[in-house]
Parts: structure tokens; C-alpha cells; sequence
RNA sequence: CGGAACGUAGCGCAGCCCGGUAGCGCACUUGCUUGGGGUGCAAGGGGUCGCGGGUUCAAAUCCCGCCGUUCCGACCA
């Protein structure tokens, strides 16, 4: 493509709306411009590095026997009621006009279709898959292409008999996607994951580490251990009971609101004050009894309590349920679920609020004093916590999230009826699996880790054009010449190229420009090396310059393309 | 959903407090110039100041409402 000719419009000055490295470089590089909020148009140069990753995804998921689909966006309504999803909050765009919704993902349209037309153990198993258009009502996008309200998904759901066989397709896809993701350049590592609202019984992500990610991951610095903070655990060993059996004794602390005042105030350490704190699960109030400063883990909460609708109570509900305000609530004689993190499972000698403004109980019994209604890993870990693999520290780091596995097995052939015939004729649910990609995620995680003050630094395997060639001087007749026949070579020698041979353009305002588009290499035709019949090659990485006879070009271009 | 900021030319911004002819840089057009790291000079084109209402002789500027965009939060009992 002749960069005169090309529809990229670079620009020098950073948007204002972008927040993020890889917003930003998508943007000044001509990758794609904001419609509206989390919603993209990608440009030619944009479109050209997604199709590449398009590429890869599809050729490593034919390699596991996937079939590509192309599912329909828009979906009825009633097929989402059938499955329960319709009104989950934050998921779901609708029509206004019509009882129709835009898909936020396919696993209704394939039940639909795997109904139909799967009768008999002989259909399976199947692995199907599509690259498609998702929309979903984020609340709040952010971060550029990372969170959007419409992406490109590469979806894919796999059909079996067993649940022995859903973990030969899971075992597959997890495969295709490692290769998928290094074969795309990414630095990534795969993490135990919470399945949330897709149901189901196990799932891992592909992550990718970024400050920039939403999600908060926590990894072993020794050991294989890596987990979503959602369901991670640590070592952290129980309190246990300590000698003493005082009965509970309550005591005034004025203007004592926090842990950490409590444990400055009664010279304590933070563990044994047994933090409360009061839930609504499904408008039911649930207190949860955690250890010193240990954080209630929402995902945690959530499952621990078997889904539904959680919320934390509000202050006026606060009041009305204890009598008193966050703070001084504690769990004795409080009326209400009562369930508390493992680290306090049969505690004594603990510390909470007396449900009294300003005063709290000491010596509480979690046998004696409180009726405990289950015990549960409800903590989020902290950095530094022993892992339960090894015992060696872990590390919390934030994370983009590239894909996401799930054994979903038969929460979906329920609700819509998608059953087979085994061998002795008798009808069974279809074991069912769910698999994604962000295709977009791709791109942007890429340019993470790839980048440097003057712009992107493609790697090959996304790079929109391999190379860029550039005609130093469009007033140099010899130079056009040269430039015009570089580019024509390596195209016809089947070299991605770019050339830029735009008129009036100063070099500085080229080589700049070509830094920031970030080809792999630049090839740069000059006085300098025309004069001995030689041109520069430079590494867009490295910055390394080579001058390489004009006439070897071609064949040194294939050569390093290969590095 | 809670909090905050912003909305003025394609992009980045000033002007608003203190009402009185709408500006700067980049980009764009034309001419000359320059030609290995965003050349220089000159002349131009481009804006219902997000939308609606109000106050006023007069509103980009003050007031009210709406829309849009962005950021922080939605854990500390």
C-alpha cells in the first residue's frame, strides 16, 4: 500500500479520552477512532492486525476439529427467558422496537440449534465455534478496546456425551489457545478462574499481566499455583482457640470506628478483633465475621451463599437490623445468618462491636456466645501469603483477561431440552463447554507490552504491513525510482509492504511517523546510500541499521523476515 | 448505582471568575523554501462555543434542565 494513497490518519498529539498506552498508540496510529463510548470503528491499519490474529485463532481451532459458524447477533428474546438470562443486570442490550436482543454471547443460539439437530450419540462430540460481533450493556467502558460494549469475540461451545469427554474438549481448547496466544507474541500465563454468571463447574483464564488489567491475579513466585483473585486461597493458618474462658465482658470505646483503632485502643493485635460485617442476600440479612483487616471476597461471598442477589446493607439497614451503626455491630444475639471466614472457625477470646454505638464485647466464643451458621473461605488473599502448593510467597498482580475456558456441563441442555440417545436408548443431557477469546484484547495486550515512547512496535506475527519502505526525498528522481522498484519487488515476492512516497514530506515527519505506525522493519532509501547503491534496513525493535546492497534487498528482506 | 471533572475549528487547548466583534498551537489549502529525525516564510479556508430554556439592551461567559464523554468508587464494620 502506497502510504500517499492509504487512509491513515496518524496524529502527533495524544486524544484527551485515552488513558491507556494502547488506547492511546490505537488511536494516534490510525488503528480505530471512538463512536461512541466503548464503541470502535477500526480503520484499514487497525482492521488489518485483527484479521491477522482472526487468522491465527481460526487455524488453531480447525487444527482441534472446530467448525465455524456464523451465528446471527440478534436473538429473540424469548430464547434468553428460557435460559434465565435475560434480566441479568448489566448483561444485556435489547431492542426497543421489537422483542429482539443484541447476543452478548451464543451458548441460547447453539442450544437452539444442538436441540434441533442433536439426536444420538452418534452426532457427538461436536466442537463449534464463530468470530463474531458481541454487544453487552457495560455499565462503564474503559480502557479503550478493553472493555467495550460491542467486540469481537471468537466464541466456541463443545457438545459431548460424558463429562469425561467435556474434559478432552476442555483439555483441547486449552491447547489451541496457548498456541493461539503464543503464536501472537503474547507473554501470558493461565489462571483457576471463577465461573460466574455463566454457570458451570470449573473454568481457567489466559491472562496476560498489565497494571492497566481489571483483573486482580494472584501467582506463586515459586511454584506452577495461579489463580483469579476470585478463588484464590492461601495458607493463611486458623486462629484456633487460646486458653482463656472468660465470659464476654462488654466494654465502652468511644469514637473506635475501625480495626485499626480498636487494636491501637484495647492494645491488641488486629487478628482476634472479629471484623462484622451485614449482607442482604436476596433482601435476607447475613452477617459475615471476618479476622482483623481480612477483606470480604465478593466472588467468594457470592458462592459461599449459592448465588443470587448480594448486596452490602445500607446504614439505614444497618440501624434497624442491630441497632447500631457500622462500627459497633457484632454477631452476638444478632438476628440474622451468622457465617464466618475459615480463618475464625471456632475461635475464642475474640473482640467485636456489642450492636451498641460505642461499645464492644470481648472474650466472644464462637461456640458458646454465637449461633454460626457455616464456615467458609470468604478472604481475599494478601500479597506475601504462603501458597498452599509450596508455601512460598505470593504475588498479586492486576491482569487482561485474553480468553476464558469453561466446563459449563448441563446447565444449558436443561433449560433448553438438549438431550441424545445413548447406545441403550436412553435420553441424556448433552455435557457442555464454553470457550472465548477477545480478539480485540489481543491487539490491545499486545501493544502493552510492546511499545516505546515513539509509538507501537509491532511483532510479526500482528504487524499490519512487515515492512515499511521509505522514499527519503520525493524530489529526488533517483531516489522515487529506487524506492518505487524496492516496494514493487517485495510485494511481488509476496512481502507485506507499506511505501511511503507522499510528496513534501519532510524525512524527520516520515521517520517519525514510521516509528509510530511501528512496522516490524523500515527500509529507508536516502542520498546517503544511493550514492554506493545501498539501502537501510532498521529493526523498529531494536533501532539496529544495516545497509544492504540494493539489489540483495528483496532476498535479505525475506532473510530477517524470518528472525 | 454513588462521587468528580470536562464539552469552544479535524486534534490538543486558552477565553468563562469579572457578560460587550471567538483566539492559540498542530493539522488542512495555495505559493515559495527545505530535504537523514515532526523544515522555514507568506497568504488563506474552517466554529449555530454539546442541546434546550431562563436572566439581560447584550450570553461561550451568569442561572436551570437535558444530552454526551472521561476518571474514581461501588471492600475497611
Amino acid at each position: 500500500m502506497r502510504l500517499s494513497r492509504a487512509f491513515i490518519p496518524t496524529q502527533k498529539e495524544t486524544p484527551a479520552e485515552a488513558t491507556i498506552p494502547s488506547h492511546q498508540l490505537m488511536i494516534r496510529a490510525g488503528l480505530m477512532r471512538q463512536l461512541t463510548a466503548g464503541v470502535y470503528a477500526y480503520l484499514p491499519l487497525g482492521w488489518r492486525s485483527m484479521l491477522k490474529a482472526v487468522a491465527i485463532i481460526r487455524e488453531e481451532m480447525n487444527a482441534i476439529g472446530g467448525q465455524e459458524f456464523l451465528l446471527p447477533a440478534l436473538n429473540p428474546d424469548s430464547l434468553w427467558i428460557q435460559t434465565g438470562r435475560r434480566n441479568i443486570p448489566n448483561f444485556i442490550l435489547s431492542i426497543k422496537e421489537r422483542d429482539l436482543v443484541l447476543a452478548p454471547t451464543h451458548e441460547e443460539v447453539i442450544g437452539w440449534l444442538a436441540a434441533m439437530h442433536i439426536q444420538s450419540y452418534k452426532d457427538l462430540p461436536q466442537i463449534w465455534y464463530q468470530i463474531q460481533t458481541k454487544f453487552r450493556n457495560e455499565p462503564r467502558p474503559r480502557s479503550g478496546v478493553l472493555r467495550g460494549r460491542q467486540f469481537t469475540m471468537k466464541d466456541s461451545y463443545t457438545l459431548d456425551r460424558t463429562w469425561e469427554d467435556l474434559d478432552k474438549s476442555y483439555a483441547l481448547h486449552a491447547e489451541a489457545y496457548a498456541n493461539i496466544f503464543r503464536r501472537c507474541g503474547l507473554d501470558f500465563f493461565i489462571v483457576g478462574a471463577s465461573s460466574g454468571a455463566m454457570g458451570g463447574t470449573g473454568s481457567q483464564e489466559f491472562m496476560v499481566e498489565s497494571e492497566f488489567g481489571e483483573d486482580t491475579v494472584v501467582r506463586c513466585t515459586s511454584c506452577d499455583y495461579a489463580a483469579n483473585m476470585e478463588v484464590a486461597s492461601s495458607n493463611v493458618q486458623p486462629l484456633g482457640r487460646i486458653g482463656s474462658q472468660e465470659t464476654m465482658k462488654e466494654i465502652p470505646t468511644p469514637n473506635v470506628r475501625t480495626i485499626d483503632e480498636l487494636a491501637a485502643f484495647l492494645k491488641m493485635d488486629t487478628l482476634r478483633l472479629a471484623k462484622s460485617r451485614v449482607y442482604l442476600h436476596e433482601d435476607k440479612p447475613v452477617m459475615v465475621l471476618m479476622s482483623g483487616n481480612d477483606q470480604v471476597n465478593d466472588s467468594k461471598l457470592s458462592a459461599a451463599l449459592g448465588g443470587g442477589d448480594v448486596k452490602s446493607a445500607d446504614p439505614e439497614s444497618l440501624l434497624r437490623l442491630t441497632g447500631a451503626d457500622a462500627g459497633s455491630i457484632g454477631p452476638v444475639g444478632f438476628r440474622g445468618r451468622v457465617i464466618v471466614d475459615r480463618r475464625l472457625e471456632g475461635s475464642n477470646g475474640l473482640v467485636s462491636g456489642a450492636s451498641r454505638n460505642d461499645f464492644h464485647t470481648t472474650n466472644i466464643d464462637l461456640k458458646r456466645d454465637v449461633k454460626v451458621d457455616g464456615s467458609f473461605d470468604l478472604r481475599s488473599v494478601e500479597e506475601g501469603e504462603p501458597c498452599t502448593k509450596c508455601g512460598k510467597p505470593l504475588r498479586i498482580s492486576h491482569a487482561i483477561e485474553l480468553g476464558h475456558i469453561f466446563k459449563l456441563g448441563t446447565k444449558y441442555s436443561d433449560a433448553l431440552n438438549i438431550h441424545y440417545l445413548d447406545e441403550q436408548g436412553a435420553s441424556k443431557p448433552v455435557i457442555m463447554g464454553s470457550y472465548g477469546i477477545g480478539v480485540e484484547r489481543i491487539i490491545a495486550s499486545h501493544l502493552e507490552q510492546s511499545h516505546d515512547e515513539n509509538g507501537i512496535i509491532w511483532n510479526m506475527a500482528l504487524a499490519p504491513y512487515q515492512v515499511q519502505v521509505i522514499a527519503l526525498n520525493m524530489n529526488n528522481k533517483e531516489i522515487v525510482l529506487h524506492a518505487n522498484k524496492i516496494y514493487r519487488s517485495l510485494t511481488e515476492a509476496g512481502v507485506e509492504a507499506l511505501l511511503d512516497d507522499r510528496d513534501s514530506v519532510s524525512p524527520g515527519f516520515k521517520f517519525k511517523d514510521a516509528d509510530l505506525l511501528g512496522m516490524p522493519f523500515q527500509i529507508i532509501v536516502g542520498e546517503k546510500g544511493m550514492k554506493n547503491n545501498q539501502v537501510e534496513i532498521k529493526r523498529r525493535r531494536t533501532g539496529e541499521r544495516v545497509m544492504v546492497a540494493e539489489d540483495k534487498i528483496v532476498e535479505e528482506v525475506k532473510r530477517i523476515l524470518q528472525t
